[in-house]
DNA sequence: ACCCAGGTGGCCC
DNA sequence: GGGCCACATGGG
């Protein structure tokens, strides 16, 4: 699959950037823990639309009040809960959004490897975007992840005239080797040099 | 004081 | 299918 632009592309960003850092440190971990996969769940629909750091600062408040966990969620309810992902922003959505998608995780969580992305896209508050992420960096399934920074790049670099989320997806997967990992790396080094590119 | 951040749903046309 | 607005906080 070398020499191609959007492999290169991996290649030219690899280089350029270290191992990731920080989030993309537990994102991109192989193999993750079943507590490690809750984790990403939860981050995946707290960082929509939002910093990192606001996410982090409400995941600390799921750990103190000993509800880092779907089971946890789901059993503290909606009201409960958006206090204390409060600082992730549109917290009262995202809460509701939260718990429904824990109640469903858990239901199917003895086959997770079952679970189909148009049931994931069923549920209020998962696009593509989080829905792909959940599928990637929970599940380790070999789905590409699109978003702003990937558009911003692809038009940087030329890439393609359509910036749809599914066209973008079909492009990257039909130009990489079909590996989760690849994808996660590539993803995170892709939303790395986005921010990268902001401070210059 | 303003502007931004890994999005999504609900409108409208 | 695309354009626009609401959703909300914390940090530069």
């Amino acid at each position: 699959m070398a020499g191609n632009k959007i492999f290169e592309l991996y290649q030219d960003l690899r280089e350029k950037y270290n191992s990731p850092q920080g989030q993309w440190n537990l994102w991109c971990q192989r193999p993750k823990t079943k507590n490690e996969r809750e984790e990403v769940i939860i981050g995946a629909i707290l960082t929509q639309r939002t910093n990192w750091k606001n996410v982090e600062l409400a995941l600390n408040n799921l750990k103190k009040a000993g509800v880092y966990s779907l089971k946890g969620i789901s059993r503290l309810g909606v009201k409960k809960l958006a206090p204390l992902i409060r600082p992730s922003g549109f917290y009262q959505a995202k809460a509701k959004y939260l718990f429904q998608l824990a109640k469903f995780i858990l239901k199917n969580y003895d086959n997770l490897d079952k679970i189909k992305r148009g049931q994931l896209l069923e549920l209020k508050g998962l696009g593509p975007e989080t829905a792909d992420s959940i599928l990637l960096y929970a599940l380790d399934k070999p789905v590409f992840v699109i978003d702003e920074y990937t558009r911003r790049l692809v038009k940087e670099k030329n890439l393609a005239k359509n910036l749809s989320y599914d066209f973008l997806q079909k492009l990257f997967e039909e130009n990489l080797k079909k590996d989760f990992r690849l994808y996660q790396d590539f993803h995170a080094l892709i939303v790395i040099d986005g921010k990268n590119i902001n401070k210059e």
